[in-house]
DNA sequence: AGGCGCACTTTTTTT
DNA sequence: AAGTGCGCCT
């Protein structure tokens, strides 16, 4: 035994060393306690510290299946997989490594005796929506709060372990004469899901943290099967997804690593203070502390530590750079936000040309529509690029229209894709269409056929539509040739829907889906495997090519870095966020822009413009911007480099330059 | 009454 | 890109 573990060390320990890690890594990665704690700051080898340690673990014996790394998003969740792999080859085959929510769906998929959620379908955010709009029925927009807002009550709520009045007193507060009624449409959506047994985002955690706390065998079974949990991102863990790892302390050696200054999921109800209070609700924790910051040049950790120490809090952080010196990050400032993008786009064309990659460029974004000006750049100039947290395939519209057709094949008591199908039709509007489904759904309470309820309940579907629906329930396995079955059948109705709406560019997207369905066994697992893990968009058309500019979410950008990053529109009301209206709130903003500008390893750019003038006019806004202060030694500032500002102010919106053909 | 086209606004952040 | 409001049409 003692033989066998001297030649086991020896193997890890070169795996390691060539792997070049600094003591505190090393540390870390090697550690014998029962539990860890990880803080590290940007910058530090985060990953490389996690994928060191699963390298350790699997090369000292431990079975990979046996080990569950969560991380934030499939990105991050393949990257490390991949490392891993790359470290240590087959010997990690089986290791778990996905996100928190695909980890739950996994378990409660393939458990469905003891779960009970068997033939259950996911839903994404629009479907709450659609459901929500049913709870709501017609009171109008000042009598009752939108469905969109009354679902990110309820979901903070249950994220944020908040009682349902406090999230509804929190995030309502202009309703609070309706509370009662608030709190009734809380139950009857909940009931509405259950009657169709649809899950939404936030049952998925709650069904697995149910069950570990109501269930000990259950939380025995899951630490009987699991030796070492590791958690990445832990400043953003909230406390639904507490309540999980809770129930495994003790049964699994927890390793999380984490740092308080990038938690920026509070409104998901995170609260970084749990990270401080780590040690206490996880005994028998060693904390170890990454401090040396090996990505970024010591100019761009300057501005990034000036903004930080700014704060009220104390983060006790101050990045230092292994790789020393650089150049100064520059403040471009432009005419508005055409000209910005177009900056930005031709520097990238610009750097390419000097021998870089599309890859090593990475523009960050505080909104998904924040994107589309520089998207459109990029398009324009034919630059290769995906987009992080743009549209997700599967939540398209035209997807969405086609997958109905499948779903209510597969499932004819789903009324949401009823709606959905049905509304395609001309002629068939919402009250048309709920009647048709309430004759559907009382033919099959007497007992009909799925196909005889169809025929009965929607005749205006035509004998061609009725014919498809029955083969898609005939053939519901074969989820690839279905698609392609249904968006033959549906083809001139969608035409018709989108004709004025890129309706080019949509068709291209059902090839691809087609792709990514092959050898799904059903439409229910395809829908939640890839809402779970999303596929964007942007994607789709280029798999092939991984070289490619990535403009990305500051959200979606966690983990990532390149040698050139930009930082866009980095103006008064955008950091912080025009409506981040407590302390709170701001200062999760300024760790939005903090993890923005913490990507860049050789030179980072913050642009600007100037034409936002309801922004820059506002005292309040310009007075909480984050950079307003920002010392001269710090940046180097450029104004309008390529086209000299015409006088400001505007006082309507920004003219658009006639030679930029790319606002399409 | 219900559907539909048109003009209008309005976009936080994610699973 | 998608929701909302309004007037017109069947």
């Amino acid at each position: 035994m003692s033989k066998e573990q001297g030649a086991r060390s020896k193997e890890q320990e070169s795996v390691l060393t060539d792997f070049g890690l600094n003591s505190e890594q090393l540390l870390a990665a090697t550690t014998e306690a029962q539990n860890t704690l990880v803080l590290a700051g940007a910058g530090t080898g985060k990953t490389r510290t996690i994928v060191a340690r699963i390298a350790h673990l699997v090369t000292s014996g431990t079975d990979p299946r046996r080990i569950v790394a969560l991380t934030f998003t499939r990105a991050s969740a393949q990257e490390m997989a991949g490392r891993v792999s790359s470290l240590v080859g087959h010997r990690s085959t089986g290791l778990q490594s996905t996100t928190f929510h695909a980890w739950a769906m996994r378990l409660i998929r393939s458990h469905p005796e003891a779960f009970g959620y068997d033939g259950w379908t996911v839903i994404d955010g629009d479907d709450q929506k659609s459901l929500m709009g049913i709870v709501r029925g017609r009171r109008k927009a000042g009598d009752f709060p939108p469905a969109s807002r009354l679902l990110s009550a309820f979901s903070y709520s249950r994220n944020a372990a908040v009682p349902l009045r406090n999230a509804i007193g929190t995030h309502l507060r202009e309703y609070e004469d309706d509370v009662e009624a608030i709190v009734e449409a809380a139950h009857t959506y909940a009931r509405l899901k259950k009657e169709r047994k649809y899950l939404d985002y936030d049952d998925i955690l709650v069904i697995l943290a149910d069950a570990l706390e109501f269930r000990s065998d259950i939380a025995d079974w899951l630490g009987y099967n699991i030796d070492h949990l590791l958690i990445d991102e832990m400043q953003d863990t909230n406390p639904l997804q507490w309540r999980i790892i809770d129930r495994l302390i003790n049964r699994v050696s927890i390793f999380a690593v984490g740092d308080d200054a990038q938690s920026i999921y509070g409104f998901r109800g995170a609260d970084f203070e749990s990270i401080h209070s780590f040690d206490t609700r996880v005994p028998d924790t060693v904390v170890v502390r990454l401090e040396e910051n090996y990505r970024s040049t010591q100019e761009i950790l300057d501005v990034s530590n000036w903004l930080l120490a700014r704060s009220p809090l104390e983060y006790n952080k101050h990045l230092r750079a292994a790789r020393g010196s650089g150049v100064r990050p520059q403040m471009r400032e432009f005419e508005n936000k055409y000209l910005e993008a177009a900056w930005i786009a031709d520097d990238i064309s610009a750097q390419h040309d000097e021998g870089l990659f599309w890859r090593d460029h990475l523009a960050l974004v505080r909104t998904n529509f924040g994107g589309r000006t520089l998207e459109g750049c990029l398009l324009d100039r034919k630059i290769p690029y995906r987009y992080l947290g743009g549209t997700k395939l599967l939540e398209s519209a035209h997807i969405r229209d086609v997958l109905a057709a499948l779903r209510v094949a597969a499932n004819p008591r789903d009324d949401l894709a009823w709606m959905r199908l049905l509304c395609l039709l001309p002629r068939v509007g919402e009250v048309t269409a709920s009647n048709a489904i309430a004759k559907i759904l009382a033919a099959l309470d007497s007992g009909a056929s799925a196909t005889e309820a169809r025929s009965e309940g929607a005749p205006m579907l035509g004998a061609d539509l009725l014919a498809c629906l029955t083969a898609l329930e005939h053939h519901q396995e074969k989820v690839a040739s279905a698609i392609r079955t249904a968006v033959e059948a549906l083809r001139p109705l969608l035409e018709n829907k989108y004709a004025k709406q890129n309706w080019e560019a949509r068709r291209r997207d059902y090839e691809p889906l087609i792709a990514l369905a092959q050898g799904q066994p059903s439409i229910g697992e395809f829908i939640s495997e890839y809402l779970i893990n999303p596929v964007f968009v942007s994607k789709v058309d280029k798999q092939e090519d991984d070289d490619a500019v990535t403009i990305a979410t500051v959200h979606s950008a966690k983990g990532l870095e390149a040698t050139r990053a930009y930082a866009v529109d980095v103006s008064p009301g955008r950091y912080p966020w025009v409506k981040a209206d407590d302390d709170n709130e701001a200062e999760e903003e300024r760790r939005v822009l903090y993890v923005a500008l913490t990507r860049a390893k050789d030179y980072l750019a913050i642009t600007r413009s100037s034409a936002r003038s309801n922004y820059t006019e506002n005292d309040t806004l310009a007075e909480a911007y984050f950079l307003k202060d920002l010392p001269d030694g710090l940046v180097e500032l450029v104004v309008d480099p390529d086209a000299p500002p015409a006088q400001l102010p505007f006082t309507g919106s920004a003219p658009q330059p006639a030679n930029l053909g790319f606002d399409a």
